[in-house]
DNA sequence: CACTTGAGTTAGAGGTTCTAACACAAGTTA
DNA sequence: TAACTTGTGTTAGAACCTCTAACTCAAGTG
């Protein structure tokens, strides 16, 4: 029989190790997460943090981990709390749980899609934590369409949905997911990043922007300035 | 008289070891930038280098401003190359330019779009550097163009210009350029931090097809989902 | 010839990750 | 009850890191 009560008091040594080390990484960044600090604010030494993680770069993976399962976790809400409703409100939803998630703790939204970690290589429950993700904006999406204009391309968005046993969603609707995610991302990660900041310019309101650009496409965008036209 | 001997070995001196920075930077990532090192590989002891810069983070910032200008640089000779072409034509040369510069140097996109440094605030002339590279992109754009539908943004993106003397472009097109800018970066940055590589997706293919869908507009795209049709 | 300046050195403080060896308490088994 | 195993902590220390202080030495200047 294994001792229970010694492996709760493991995770909740583990736990609020790795709530300690998120601290950190919101104050200092993440050079800023330190064994020996962790240790330090827990009333141990260093070393017997050794214990509970193989090293730094194993408590950054959790982190990294955890990170991917709490973000998977609120755009699944999202979708499901919006279920039956129009597409376009469903996306808005998405995208607003999204961009919370991101602002509220940027630097989780960093430890995600900013520069990766030196050693680091995403193990594979990672990348399927990410297709949680992505596999909730298909899911607000209508699925019709037709062809991507690159046979490629749809290829390779057939094979990377079949390898994870969504076979039967149109590349053309892969695409467009995939691709609503990039332009999402491209305005979050400068906000997150603080490149607007010296700009004056209020991020939401360019995220909204983005939304319902996504939404009614390009060229409807009341007033919007055709690219096509002559230059 | 100013020792210009002297002088001239000081900056040769200080671009060894800014290029032997770049070098640790891609092969280890920012931790691994380590001026103790930098100082051996170039022969002399770690102290040696405080001469020459303030300190780490001064070597950093120096990395920063650098690729800054290099950016800029690049971007400002495609559009220079372009000109009285076609705008489409302008864009997709900007857009490779841009993509280019990134893939081809990851560790240095990402010293610029990546995960801020620690302690780092920009300095002024690095916003400037930013500006040059936006103001190449507005370049290649058609001076055309109605509203944003949210004259909260326009006075933003007006306020924006006008602080740098751009105060004669309309803020529609300004809107057009940044989220121009915004859905190129979507996209490379995901490449660039290798998020694409576990998809088994060619970003090269992905991201011409968010270059023609900018000059397009998105519900032009040959076959591409509505998603503002029914849910 | 004396002085200033710049560039290098060593020594050392204080930080980091991480390993090795040891102490001790709790639970298990003979 | 006594011996053993296991988990958790300790200290010591190696090997790095940034950065400061104090010193040496060479080159150029008045």
């Amino acid at each position: 029989m294994v001792n229970v009560r010694r492996e709760r008091f493991r995770e909740e040594t583990k736990a609020e190790a790795k709530r300690i080390a998120l601290e950190q990484l919101a104050e200092q960044g993440i050079a800023g997460v330190s064994v020996n600090a962790i240790a330090k604010r827990m009333g141990v030494t260093g070393p017997a943090l050794y214990r509970y993680f193989r090293g730094r770069d194993d408590l950054l993976n959790d982190l990294v981990r955890d990170a991917w399962h709490d973000l998977a976790d609120a755009v699944e809400a999202s979708v499901a709390a919006t279920e039956g409703s129009p597409a376009p409100d469903r996306l808005r939803a998405f995208a607003e749980v999204f961009r919370s998630w991101g602002v509220t703790q940027p630097h989780r939204y960093l430890l995600l899609f900013g520069t990766p970690l030196p050693g680091y290589h995403a193990p594979q429950d990672t990348v399927l934590m990410a297709h949680r993700t992505m596999s909730a904006l298909l899911g607000v999406l209508p699925h019709e369409g037709a062809t991507t204009g690159s046979s490629t391309l749809d290829d390779q968005l057939v094979a990377w949905a079949g390898s994870r046993g969504e076979g039967d969603v149109p590349p053309a609707v892969l695409l467009t997911g995939l691709r609503a995610f990039t332009r999402l991302h491209g305005v979050l990660s400068l906000e997150v990043s603080g490149q607007f900041g010296p700009m004056g310019i209020d991020p939401a309101l360019l995220y909204r922007a983005e939304v319902e650009s996504l939404i009614l496409g390009d060229s409807e965008v009341r007033g919007s300035t055709r690219l096509s036209g002559p230059g």
